[in-house]
DNA sequence: ATAAGATAAATTGCATGCAATCTCAAGATC
DNA sequence: GATCTTGAGATTGCATGCAATTTATCTTAT
């Protein structure tokens, strides 16, 4: 997405976090006004910055209705998973043809810092687990490809948030390791097995009860507005 | 996407059929206020539609620059068709392994209205050749894959409108009835092959001379207003 | 003449106001 | 007691106005 007017940026940014954080849970109402009124502009921005995140999937509007964080169906779940394998395949077989120089590099610092995250169990941790998969599409150089793996990784996100075990932190960052090691020797049927085992345990995960309600709105966006981009 | 405010929605129908029937050629400006002013809005309606354009990837929105119809580079048309490929397999899997029982009827009639245009050498035959795909997409059911192979489409027909040879528009029809037929019978892998074929020659015929310049912008969107949702 | 600079016109970024629509609770009816 | 109606409050849809930025035009100097 190549638009951006800079003040709805930072909104933009700050959603998008609280969200695949699982801060702000599926569901939740996200009236322009309170935001407008957090982050110290008007509503115009603020249905910017909500227009962009629809676009995302991450959260839905409805006309006259406003939006609200995306309460992905159970059927789509199944959907996004399997369109997920399939671009991830299409991922790793590109990596194992063409791997740019310091990619290997940025996979292993990415672990660390999902690691460290793990640590401390700062909620970063579930994004982070996310984002090395948007970092592999990356890796690729294909814009269209990052996009769409980005989409169907925040829909992911939103389904294990709805859905999934509370916290389900340990995200499988071995696996992320082990995957990391297939592609640095280039076994390209290795690392999609790993990728599709890991995948299907990341589906599994997303089959329990639904969740507990949320917690208050505007303490949450305070929180993540004072954030700075602390990666 | 389920956004949609009813005025926005109007402007973005008829924009995008526009450019998807090149008569707005990648590149041309697209100002707030001759949109407004054609469809008798506000620039903030037009503003919305612009920018769901630009989540489609139809439109650059560049900040304080305005929006204009992409210009995708010749680069990304590599990008664009390999994702392509990798999608409408995926397409093609699922509907061999599930055909919705109307759908050969369907696709059948599709590709009979397709005749229809380009015997009247209409321009929408450009739009509803791209629009095949999309049916096909439409039949597996999954949303984020109409969403996903809507895009690349989309995209398709942006870099065809840039490279391709002017009104290429015989279009293949041929290669979709074989399709058809490929998948009436669950071929799978000549459904694939056929494709794939397909998907080359249109690839092929983006790689030509830069086109002409291109006409008024208001005649153009009037003409597109008033034009109802005719298919 | 060409290039650089200054001024004016056009266009977007953003905020705000009003009308339309939706939400939800209180009261009326069966 | 349950359902339907009514109305107030909240929230979005849309238009408009102003400031800021960009783009175009016209000087001016080399």
């Amino acid at each position: 997405m190549s638009t951006q007017q800079s003040r709805s940026d930072a909104i933009y940014a700050s959603l998008r976090r609280a969200i695949l954080e699982q801060a702000l849970k599926p569901g939740v109402k996200l009236p322009e006004d309170s935001i407008g009124d957090t982050f110290g502009v008007s509503r115009t921005s603020a249905r910017n910055a909500l227009l962009r995140l629809a676009a995302d999937g991450l959260v839905d509007i409805r006309p006259n209705r406003g939006a609200s964080v995306a309460m992905p169906a159970l059927e789509e779940a199944e959907e996004v998973f399997a369109l997920r394998r399939c671009l991830e395949r299409e991922v790793i077989e590109r990596l194992c043809r063409r791997m740019p120089k310091d990619g290997i590099d940025a996979l292993i610092s990415h672990v660390r810092e999902e690691e460290r995250a793990l640590k401390a169990s700062s909620p970063r941790s579930i994004r982070l687990a996310g984002e090395f998969h948007i970092l592999l599409a990356e890796l690729t150089g294909s814009k269209l490809l990052i996009d769409f793996v980005s989409q169907v990784v925040s829909r992911s996100s939103l389904i294990l948030a709805r859905y999934g075990r509370p916290h389900s932190a340990e995200c499988g960052i071995d696996e992320h390791i082990q995957l990391i090691e297939a592609l640095k020797n280039l076994e390209a049927n290795t690392a999609t097995d790993i990728m599709e085992h890991h995948l299907h345990a990341v589906e599994d995960r997303a089959k329990a009860h639904d969740k507990e309600a949320s917690p208050d709105i505007a303490e949450v966006l305070e929180r993540y507005r004072s954030m700075a981009d602390n990666l």
